[in-house]
DNA sequence: AAGTAACCGAGACGGTACGTCATGTCTTACT
DNA sequence: AGTAAGACATGACGTACCGTCTCGGTTACTT
């Protein structure tokens, strides 16, 4: 063996942003957060399980909830998309269901409910959370409302963001307190709040 | 009688636990998290604002969390009491709104979303915060939804416990996002989720 | 068994000083200096040990030094007394083989040793352990010394005090470092600086 | 030139070790230690002197006991080195009384004192104490006796440990009960206990 | 081909807060 | 009045992370 390769050494591109190491921080960020916590949650501990340097951390992610933000995003548009084509109420049904599933069994989802908990505790969060995730989240959910609305597919009484409130918010709120979504909550709010095709 | 009392010392009561302490660091607790969040309140700060030594406090708390706790179960006691007697329609409505000040204008509702987000963060936090607030408050919730089903007030398709998630979770998940509660919001929930006397 | 008293409880005496409280505490501070050192001895500890309260100490004691010098004087009078009547070469050799005894192996000794090391750290304590200890001490060697230089038993060619220094400084360094004495350390000394008898 | 120098910043060095800081440690730790005494020498106050934060200290020392060691060392090393080199009667009085004044005049001196003294309280220090300092003196002194006695320039009756002891002892003695050293101890006890040349 | 610039892991640094321990003062209730 | 009990304010302990900094070393773009 020549002196070719320091042996577990995962080497760096150089010049450029490693990608590789931007990966494995949101991995280890993901991971610690499901393993521990977000009590136990630290910049050094990221640092250590993602093999970084925490100076690496600090150079591309202003906080660790940046970090969280950054793979709540990602993983959100994928497991989580809402539905822009032509919705209608089944497809608003499905949309809830794979949210609440989201919000509660699915390792992604803590992350969720972790940012929403930090942004009590944290002004900043807060902003940053509404600006980066929730607000543009809100505005899709809106607009696919305001057009299943114009179509005739559903007829709530209330505005489509005080409908999307009370649709999303019981999920999240027993997300929140531990409790398992009681079986037809996310049936029932769809036929009640939506009211869909007649009155 | 010259040197009857030294001027400005708090004279603490001996043998039994200061109940002025007691006060001091609960009123401390609650006005620190108001002014400047959960991320910055730490028990130095609380011990330093109520001029109380750190140890006085890790006498009677075993954490920071449980003096907030302390507070929420007086506030909400006497702030927003779940009615007791022969619960009606009104009176559930009544609840709700008060639930719904408290948790968004009243400064003691910060402490409730302070926890919820903290339970979030920390296993102990979340066991704690069942067991001594949401569990208590969650069956005397569904008690006064039971009689008001019994009485014929109400008629809701999901059981006790659903029905309150989907009350209170929207106001709740409003709180959290820091979003204003929407007009008509609760009497909407009460009015689709409830379906008072029949349909 | 009568209903007379609780189980295990030393009753206090009421009115006056409470002796067996005194020599509990004293016997305490002795026990836990041999056990654990200096360094973890605490007036906490004393009372606990003792089955005293903190205040009973602190209302005799000023400090935890002036216990080990309560024991120390009465053991040191009772183990190590001072020869007073017509000393002798022999009799001046005797003694410190009894002082080197004491401070070598004697628990009691250990108290010496400690607050010969306390004086070090503290200088209350240096004042209390000159004042109550070491000068009376010293006063009664010289005066030995003294006695047998003007009875011809001895010539040393310094004076007292400086002889009694030379003679104890080895024997008190030894035991400080841990050394085991010499054999044939006192001996020697004696030969060698009290020239006893002739030149 | 506008930013040449930020003014009063010590620049710490990346990723060794800072020796300035070093220094501030050492040199905070003497100078307190003089001032008020081993009894308030904490680790916090030397931290604060030094302009160093408490950890820093933590990362290099496992105790102020060894930020002592490490003074007495360089220190001792430097006002009081052992004669090497074909040691005489002559320069072994000249070592005794350089360590005389080092030990009762020196300000370095009360670090040996307060070390010797700590060693009492707590047995880590007495292994830290003997292993890093007294050991390898006493070897260094034991070495430089032999030599003398080998070259026939002494010819003490006690082996060359123990005389070490006769000479040095009571100078620690002295030191340590805050005696000023009596006129002409040192050359009687050279001239008494190691007969130098003949008997 | 040599020089430069941006990235990387490593880790020391000054800080803040943690939760624990001992201090010495104080009050209560009992003997 | 002396005592056991124990709460209290104070302040040091040693630990964990914070966010900033500098070090050497490694590519990859210049020139």
């Amino acid at each position: 063996m020549p002196a070719a390769s320091s042996p577990s050494r995962r080497p760096h591109s150089g010049n450029r942003r490693d990608e590789s190491a931007r990966l494995a921080v949101l991995h280890a960020a993901d991971d610690l957060l499901v393993e521990n916590g977000f009590g136990s949650l630290t910049v050094e501990a990221i640092a250590r399980r993602a093999g970084v340097a925490k100076q690496t951390i600090y150079r591309w992610w202003p906080s660790k909830v940046e970090i969280l933000l950054d793979t709540l995003i990602e993983d959100s548009d994928k497991r989580i998309p809402v539905p822009a084509e032509k919705p209608t109420a089944a497809s608003i049904r499905r949309y809830l269901r794979g949210f609440a599933r989201f919000v509660t069994r699915d390792p992604a989802g803590k992350v969720l409910l972790a940012l929403i908990a930090e942004a009590q505790h944290d002004a900043d969060t807060a902003t940053s959370f509404h600006k980066r995730y929730l607000g543009p989240r809100r505005a899709r959910e809106r607009e696919m409302l305001t057009r299943a609305i114009e179509a005739g597919e559903v007829a709530p009484r209330l505005g489509a963001d005080a409908t999307m409130d009370a649709l999303v918010g019981p999920i999240v709120y027993c997300a929140l307190t531990g409790s398992s979504l009681p079986r037809g909550l996310v049936d029932t709010l769809v036929d009640d709040l939506l009211r869909p095709g007649t009155d």
